[in-house]
DNA sequence: GTCTATACCGGGATAGAC
DNA sequence: GTCTATCCCGGTATAGAC
């Protein structure tokens, strides 16, 4: 026996859409910026409909960061995946999907700058995000070194660090002059360069004056 | 004929209170985060007497960052000054010096990341800044290269754009997590191994296998 | 499940006294 | 130069009808 479905909306259509909202305004606003009205006018409801689904607006940014992390870990097994897809196109597969997800990457940018002070409703969560991060993408480094694909003589935990760091500014800067710096065209000069340090010395490649 | 100085405070002073407690704050929680009555507050006075020296609180933030731009320029100049300080004291003295300005450094974070949208007060201030330390940068890569102190060969844009990406970068995880990120270690290292990379290459140094 | 109405708070800015 | 009082707006959240 069904229940009847003559009221317009199933509660679960109307969840995916407010979340889909949200995380445009969470992306452009922040936390602190974003009002429940804005999102809920977006996709023809009211603020107080809003509510119906989300207790409350922390309730709804907890939920829309959820997402959006999951989905960060998904990717980052995909592409350090199947033992062995060289760095340089793990990097450059990054760039083509974040190139085509600019809000998603708005809302890491946004978020994790806003989520500095200890305050901050997000504040263990981006601590968190950016220690697993570091860890999971030494770890990835050290397989890639014993199995013989880059250098073994490097500081990986040094490495990790700063090639999540070199990411975040590019995609900062990126997002602020999209004119100026394409991102697949950053992130792939990047790569190169940094799979040619990664890469195990032979003799070396280079002139020599 | 010097004024009268019975009233207590002169407005100077206050300005620089003012300007004081801002900083502070627009660099804890942003623009759109901080309040007036804060700010004011935090300097025993009240959010009116405030406005009385600040017209909006536009004013104030552009007032801040303008005084934190001159800093930045002025901090640029003397790095890169005295022809050829080598890049990586200079990477090393930054670091030594934000270390010990945690609020400025977390004013640049935090209003970058919320200048993201167009519409936001201080969008064409931070494009703005990032193509000038780009062009500046690149510069100083270049009058490096010409003087022979590193590798001529190499796309001193694409390295700009990369360094101060790095840079913004770390300064995020140290911000988000002192404990775990060390700035000063954090930039050394990297400066360390940017100057490997952008040395002259004569025969390279290298274990080969 | 969604609406209207509303309570309540806090923000920026102005008026005007001292 | 700084205060108190006040206006007005807009935000979150709740109550209760449909």
């Amino acid at each position: 026996m069904v229940q009847e479905r003559k009221t317009r909306a199933n509660g679960r259509a109307s969840r995916e859409a407010i979340l889909a909202a949200a995380l445009a305004v969470f992306a452009e606003k922040g936390h602190r910026g974003t009002t429940l009205t804005d999102i809920a006018t977006r996709i023809g409801m009211t603020q107080p409909g809003l509510l119906h689904h989300f207790a409350t607006k922390d309730h709804l940014l907890l939920e829309v960061v959820a997402v959006q992390e999951a989905q960060t870990q998904e990717e980052f097994a995909r592409l350090s995946d199947p033992d062995q897809l060289p760095i340089r196109d793990a990097i450059r597969a990054l760039a083509r999907i974040n190139k085509d997800a600019p809000v998603q990457q708005q809302l890491l940018t946004t978020l994790s700058a806003e989520a500095v002070p200890a305050d901050h409703p997000l504040h263990e969560h981006f601590v968190d995000r950016y220690r697993t991060l570091r860890a999971r993408f030494a770890s990835l480094l050290d397989a890639h070194a014993a199995a013989g694909h880059i250098r073994d003589d490097i500081d990986t935990e040094a490495y990790a660090r700063e090639v999540i760091a070199t990411l975040d500014g590019l995609h900062l800067q990126w997002l602020l002059d999209p004119g100026k710096v394409d991102l697949v065209e950053a992130l792939g000069t990047y790569a190169d360069r940094l799979v040619e340090q990664l890469e195990p010395r032979r003799v070396v490649a280079s002139k020599r004056r």
